[in-house]
DNA sequence: CCGATACGCATTTTT
DNA sequence: TGCGTATCGG
């Protein structure tokens, strides 16, 4: 009957275990905090009673969502799992959302616009109000318009308010209160919300109706949050709606690692919690099972550099470790070539695979010079950023038209395919449609489908192409009910001209497109298939938008990956683990970064990134700086960061830095040295975000041709095809063609006929499974599987591909 | 309406 | 440097 605790530390079980009222964990850096977090769910379920669905649990990404769920299927056994409500806030409450539309006035299918659909509307916005776009810069305004939503302001608070005005005006940019609001007006005509309106409307939602709010206040008998220290105040509160009764909730966080106040987090959320949530317990796990004492050690003498955080004493009693190594390189091609060195060397001498490493940067441009030596050396590597799938231009089009047909008042999708494939519909054209629509306070799609109501004063021959148009969508809208997704998606794509575009040529960026556009249609597939594995109802083009609307860059560890260097962003790398870690660029206006010098609040987050990235690392960890590197395409000359002196010296092993031969010794009168520590933090209203531009700081470029003639002639080429190039985003391995994609759908109705309990089966996508259960005939035979890897699955015979193996 | 060329401007980004 | 947008000419 007890759970077994065996394997756990005091804290760590005593996390556990708390469940009468709130707790909040503090769970310093390799602590287990994802481990006390999935066992607390599983104990929740099997000692205190609770049903998987009385359970929320709330992450910051799909992926550690999913891999959650499969670690606590894995302890208890079984697939109830599925049954919690656990992912980000954003997909919770979109479905929560989606079932309470009318309470908020939107329709069933609304529309998530992303941050390239806000942007578009804003400059449309900006262009019909006569405002200047640079001094209403898209992504500023989207930014005070996000910090506002954030902060639960919606545009009519925000026009009220004289505090928003008066930091607007004094920032020039008086215009942003109106702006928001009609953003807001023309939304909610199109019948769509952007990612922070998803908050947003879920307060108000809960705010203003009680019976609602009660509902899931009864549904939700225990509430688990993870990251909290990256909550904002929007996500925190709607949290308090929940919790505020019946205070069973369970946060867990490190405000040491909080590092996206940029977007809007509130690092107050976690520093204050037991105000709000008075007689809550705090756990503090503070053991270090990843790394070295030297690297705990390090990173502690660092983040104490910072003021205000929660005191806790991280320790470690692996290894002792050996001292972090600091190099100096004289440029950043020859810090590429010190990592370099660093690997091939612990690949002698410890046997490292090239899966142990990863190097992690400050900016994704740093990327290329890794790259570049990675490649000549013919180290296998992947790179993590840059362009997810679903922000390339050929699958965005393709999903605005099933957008379209979901909703057809979705503005922007409308503009982004009315002519894409060419047909003969120009601006001038749209313009008419957009000033109509707005005159009349309806939607473009309305517009278009009653013209002679609206007078929009086409020529003929434009109306007759409007007209193909909106036949187009309406042949698809009216099948999208009845037919599945893959059978729409299809569809669309030849029928819309796309795939005759993407095939018009054949050099090697169209090659790219198509491979895409296939890419999306095996998804699609793949999505139905897995769908009507698990239940036998109609898969639609709505149910497959709702999924993918939220999925921003699919996590790409889909296989294949492994046994290669890991490159990302330290932002990326939080969570992870790495034997050796490389955290390279520690230069002054790198890393901590320009933008960062003004506020101290900012440079404490950066200070708190670079904790981040040190902890990463278990075994070895590596820092560099190089005195020159190409920016922009200019040469300059860098001091070393200044979080290098935030170290404990004994910690450090500098015995590798150089002395400078020219500019300035390194450890000699830094420029940051002569600065008192005078930063201009701004209001506390319009704090943590990116909305207004910091001036410029001096820049110390200097230009030497000679030099760069030498190292451009490293710039790798844009399209890379050769083996080792990895490909951002998602990739599937295998090309899928027309055919391949029927052929993968077929039954496999000797599979299902020698199908019997007891035997073993491998699926194609779930792996190796003993068969426990059959039930049902014919079309409705389900078998109950037992995964190895993933535990119990229902499956749907008629569907289900796998293959019988003994 | 589309392509070519010029300009300007650059963090981080789980959603 | 190199990408995304703005503008002009066909």
């Amino acid at each position: 009957m007890s759970y077994n605790f065996d394997s756990f530390n005091p804290a760590q079980r005593a996390a556990v275990e708390y469940c009468d009222g709130p707790s909040l964990v503090i769970a310093g850096a390799g602590s287990g905090k994802t481990r006390v977090l999935t066992h607390k769910i599983a104990y929740l379920m099997s000692e205190c009673g609770l049903q998987p669905w009385e359970i929320l649990a709330l992450t910051f990404t799909n992926k550690a969502a999913r891999e959650m769920k499969e670690r606590i299927d894995g302890i208890v056994g079984g697939d109830g799992a599925k049954h919690l409500w656990m992912g980000t806030f954003h997909s919770i409450f979109l479905r929560i959302l989606r079932a309470e539309h009318e309470a908020i006035g939107f329709s069933a299918n609304f529309t998530i616009y992303d941050t390239a659909d806000s942007k578009s509307l804003l400059k449309t916005i900006t262009k019909e109000m006569g405002l200047d776009d640079k001094t209403y810069k898209q992504s500023d305004v989207l930014g005070r318009i996000s910090n506002a939503k954030n902060r639960l302001v919606s545009a009519d608070d925000y026009v009220n308010s004289p505090e928003y005005f008066k930091a607007d005006s004094q920032s020039r940019k008086p215009a942003i209160g109106s702006i928001y609001k009609r953003y807001a007006n023309r939304c909610r005509q199109a019948d769509a919300m952007d990612f922070d309106d998803i908050l947003l409307y879920t307060f108000y939602l809960f705010e203003k109706n009680e019976d609602i709010r009660r509902k899931y206040v009864e549904r939700f008998r225990y509430v688990l949050v993870d990251e909290y220290q990256d909550t904002n105040y929007a996500q925190h509160r709607i949290v308090y709606q929940l919790t505020k009764e019946r205070q069973r909730l369970c946060v867990v966080g490190d405000d040491a690692q909080s590092i996206y106040s940029f977007r809007g987090a509130n690092i107050d959320n976690i520093l204050t919690f037991n105000k709000l949530y008075e007689g809550a317990q705090t756990f503090k796990l503070e053991q270090n099972y990843r790394s070295t004492q030297m690297i705990v050690n390090a990173a502690n003498s660092l983040i104490c550099k910072n003021r205000g955080q929660i005191q806790k004493n991280v320790f470690s009693e692996n290894d002792p470790g050996e001292r972090i190594k600091v190099s100096e390189a004289y440029s950043d091609v020859e810090e590429g070539q010190i990592v370099i060195r660093q690997i091939e060397h612990l690949r002698r001498a410890e046997n490292a695979e090239y899966s142990d490493f990863a190097i992690l940067y400050r900016t994704n441009a740093q990327s290329r010079v890794f790259e570049e030596a990675l490649r000549k050396s013919g180290m296998p590597y992947k790179i993590y950023g840059g362009l997810s799938f679903y922000q390339r231009k050929e699958i965005k089009d393709i999903i605005a038209y099933f957008r379209m047909i979901v909703n057809p008042n979705d503005e922007e999708a409308f503009k982004r395919i009315i002519n894409y494939p060419a047909r003969g519909i120009g601006n001038t054209t749209l313009q008419k449609i957009i000033d109509c629509a707005n005159n009349n306070s309806t939607s473009l799609w309305n517009v278009i489908c009653n013209p002679e109501v609206y007078s929009l004063g086409l020529s003929n021959a434009t109306m007759a192409r409007v007209n193909v148009f909106r036949e187009l969508i309406e042949k698809y809208m009216s099948i999208a009910a009845t037919e599945n997704a893959e059978e729409v998606g299809r569809g669309i794509v030849v029928d819309s001209g796309i795939y005759a575009d993407v095939h018009s040529s054949s050099d090697a960026e169209d090659l790219v497109r198509q491979e895409n556009v296939d890419e999306l249609v095996s998804g699609l597939s793949d999505f139905v298939q897995s769908r009507l594995e698990e239940d036998n109802n109609n898969v639609t083009i709505t149910d497959y938008l709702s999924e993918v609307s939220l999925l921003s860059d699919l996590d790409s560890d889909k296989g294949g990956d492994e046994h290669k260097i890991t490159l990302m962003t330290i932002h990326s790398a939080k969570g992870l683990e790495f034997p050796t870690v490389f955290v390279v660029g520690l230069e002054e206006n790198l890393f901590p970064s320009q933008m960062a010098c003004e506020s101290m609040r900012e440079m404490e987050e950066e200070r708190r990134l670079f904790y981040v990235a040190i902890t990463r690392a278990e075994r070895h960890c590596f820092l560099s700086y190089a005195k020159s590197r190409y920016r922009y395409g200019k040469m300059e000359f860098g001091n070393p960061s200044r979080f290098l002196s935030d170290i404990a010296p004994e910690y450090l092993d500098r015995r590798s830095t150089v002395k400078s031969s020219f500019g300035r010794s390194a450890d000699v009168e830094l420029p940051w040295k002569r600065k008192t520590n005078v930063y201009n933090d701004e209001p506390e209203f319009m704090r943590s975000n990116n909305a207004y531009s910091r001036p410029a700081a001096p820049s110390r470029t200097v230009s030497m041709p000679n030099i760069s003639g030498g190292v451009s002639s490293f710039t790798p080429k844009v399209q890379n095809t050769d083996a080792f190039t990895p490909v951002t985003g998602i990739r599937r391995v295998s090309k899928v063609t027309d055919a391949n994609v029927t052929n993968a759908s077929a039954k496999s109705p000797e599979a299902s006929a020698s199908i019997a309990v007891g035997k073993h089966i491998e699926h194609q996508r779930f792996g190796i499974g003993v068969v426990e259960k059959i039930e049902g005939t014919g079309d409705q035979m389900k078998a109950t599987i037992n995964f190895n890897n993933l535990g119990k699955k229902q499956l749907l015979l008629k569907f289900a591909r796998f293959k019988v193996i003994d």
